[in-house]
DNA sequence: TGAGGAAAGTGCGTGGCACGCATGTTTGCG
DNA sequence: CGCAAACATGCGTGCCACGCACTTTCCTCA
């Protein structure tokens, strides 16, 4: 049962990061207030700092929403699948555009791409993003460990594999946002060439 | 050739350093101030902010000079020796203490896990210490592109190195702080389980 | 060797941020 | 319906990051 006390929370969240990352967008970080940003979410600025700890974060919530979600959804695979395929599925199941992306206005590639480059390229962004990726991995490890019976708290294994995924999904990004190349080529790459051991190539 | 002035500049960074380290260990990240650090530093409240960016910028400045040792001793390592020993070999190496630490009164092993501490459970200093590892991907990601004909720029192998050895060495550091193990032993380990592919232990 | 210039250190001022606290307002539940 | 908890808001505060102007220190080169 979910209250409309903790829908009204989740959209405002939501509203406030949309917001956060649009303006950011146009007019650059250091140009925009958290005042602009709870304005354009139609909430004091008081409020901002109830949800989010800096405009950063604000910026990076979106992605560790994302990278939650993966977590998730590889829980959700069949406990048959081998490892490495389950989470490549889940890697590239949770690039698709969610509803809530369809469903805001203009939330079109552009912007998309945009948003990528903040988070490489303006220092607390990235240092925000990172610490998502950081939090995640925990969620993802927990999900690993569940699948291949191993313990996150004792054994180094299942992290190995949450922190190799999640550098992984930034590299692809990174390379998405520098060539254009198809993002789920780039997982499915990636991912291959860490089950496979990162050998060397032969020249 | 190294004038006195690139040498104070060295000195100076680093007895920021420490001095922000040594205090926040003692009191706590937020009951010390951008003056005292100065202060303990004998430099100017201003001049702070011409070293780092931010207290937790300077708490991970030590974590970021080490990386970046890292990645040149990888380049120096003979060029036959097959990659992942290379590297084992080069994440070890910078794990002694250097000079500077043996200089530095009380820099023994009790500081340093508190350190460590203080880069996984102060958000500031994570975040900060993330970055750097970010930093440090590139550097490694341009040795590793050197050594095995491949070019950081384009191709994502050698980013995927980069990333996956820092994710090892954080994890490595993160599990000596839990258990106790001898971090070399935890290095090793976990690039031969790199190296191997990751693959799911058969119970 | 000494004069010019670059780089580093410093003092001052400012806009903004994160957050504690007190108060009003909405929501869920018995 | 009414109470308690959760949430939104306003206000105040301490600190921070940094721009600018000025002084001091060091390097270089004629």
């Amino acid at each position: 049962m979910v209250g409309l006390r903790e829908r009204k929370k989740q959209e405002t969240r939501a509203a406030l990061s949309w917001a956060a990352i649009r303006l950011i967008v146009e007019r650059g970080y250091d140009r925009v207030l958290v005042e602009d940003i709870a304005n354009e979410a139609g909430v004091s600025p008081r409020t901002f700092n109830n949800y989010f700890g800096s405009k950063a974060e604000a910026v990076a919530s979106r992605h560790l929403d994302r990278l939650l979600r993966m977590a998730d959804t590889l829980r959700e695979r069949p406990a048959d699948e081998p490892l490495w395929k389950a989470i490549t599925h889940a890697m590239i199941e949770e690039h698709r555009p969610g509803p809530e992306v369809r469903a805001h206005p203009r939330g079109d590639r552009d912007v998309w791409t945009a948003g990528l480059r903040l988070m490489f390229e303006v220092p607390a962004i990235q240092a925000a993003t990172l610490r998502a990726g950081a939090q995640a991995a925990e969620a993802v490890a927990a999900a690993v460990g569940a699948r291949t019976g191993t313990d996150p708290a004792t054994d180094m294994y299942p992290n190995l594999v949450a922190a190799t995924v999640l550098a992984a999904q930034d590299l692809a990004s990174k390379t998405f946002m520098v060539t254009g190349q198809s993002i789920n080529v780039l997982i499915a790459d990636a991912m291959r060439q860490i089950a496979a051991g990162l050998p060397p190539p032969k020249p």
